[in-house]
DNA sequence: GCTCACACTTACCAATTGGTAAGTAAAGCC
DNA sequence: GGCTTTACTTACCAATTGGTAAGTGTGAGC
């Protein structure tokens, strides 16, 4: 996995592999039938891993106070355990954009959809802002924080250190992820009755 | 360019160049000394097209009256109007993330640093977010503009139609950078003295 | 003690890779 | 018309690639 997400598929050799795992070539040819079959492989022991954690990930924020921040800072956590996620799932976008989307729908779209639905509700009680896309919204949180986990290295000098960078990174995450969502406090209106009076701001 | 970008560097091939330009692989080799000479000449022509457009992108939207929405419709038709662009940038950033590092820092970051600037006293005046970190918030900004045009193909399927599904990832990537930039209208004073008084909302 | 499945190695292979060397045809300059 | 440069082709090469075939050794089950 740590091969195939920091070289790619094509610059990463069944040689490079073994060398890693200090057996030979035809050991692990012994274990997988093609190169291809350990790149599946790999690959969906990360799906299954997303699998596992997302809905343990989503119960441990739900009993939190303000559920939402607790996601997002449990989806940052997932990524930069191992930026290693990240950067192979961005790699299998760039690479092979059709099997991926058909992967996507498979495992990822339903949980979208499912917070998406509990984010319209936010919408309709004016919680969340009105004009804002859930769909797209969600998306685009979720690639934020895959490529900036994967792209920490080079990012993070940026921002000073590294760990420095990192902390500053999922910090602004949050708050942009965070702002972009909820409505102002003294906007939401005291009983929980739908708002969309809230217009284009500045 | 197509084809690093769409592939990458190592599953790119001098002959399969060679196939779409329409003359032989030694041809390429007369024109560049290497595989990798042809790599750099693809990669510094991306980097002078950057160089070359983004002062005329600040320029025509500083005329406009609301300078930051135009400069995100900028950035965003930068990448749209090829995705190749964004797509070869995150491969080198995860493919050669020392050197894109440098490269960065050379190309991109005295951008960033003027931005951010401008963003700080935006800040002072009370027009920006206080809590905002500007640097971070920029290279965000900027990392979600490419890796939501990279991977349009993808995620366009997930919101409907791909050229609608664009159309709604553009509009809510505007949203939300406008949203987490800028505090709301009435939080502004009239006057345009400091106030950092804005408490961490909701 | 025999068998047999399993994990692995040695030996090998065709195909493809980036790259070199040498030749060639045409265009411009004198 | 000769001469040189440029743009390219043909011929070739060593190295590496993913993959096959045929052994080898070893531990478990009987």
């Amino acid at each position: 996995m740590h091969l195939f997400a920091s070289r790619g598929l094509d610059a990463t050799t069944l040689q490079s592999v073994a060398d890693v795992v200090g057996i030979s070539k035809q050991a692990i040819l012994h274990h997988f039938r093609s190169k291809e079959d350990l790149h599946e492989a790999v690959l969906s022991e990360l799906v299954n891993h997303w699998q596992r954690t997302l809905p343990q990930l989503l119960l441990t924020a739900g009993a939190t106070k303000n559920r939402f921040d607790a996601v997002i800072a449990e989806l940052m956590a997932f990524f930069t355990a191992d930026a290693d996620r990240a950067r192979l799932v961005i790699r299998e976008l760039l690479d092979r954009p059709a099997q991926t989307r058909e992967l996507l729908s498979r495992t990822v779209r339903p949980w979208l959809s499912s917070i998406a639905g509990y984010i319209r509700i936010g919408q309709e009680r004016g919680v969340h802002r009105a004009d804002l896309d859930a769909d797209a919204y969600l998306i685009q949180v979720l690639l934020l924080a895959m490529i900036g986990t994967a792209t920490c290295e080079v990012t993070g000098v940026l921002l000073g250190d590294e760990t420095e960078g990192r902390q500053r990174f999922s910090k602004e995450f949050a708050r942009i992820a965070h702002t972009a969502l909820f409505t102002p406090r003294h906007l939401k209106p005291a009983n929980s009755r739908p708002s969309n009076k809230e217009s284009h701001e500045s």
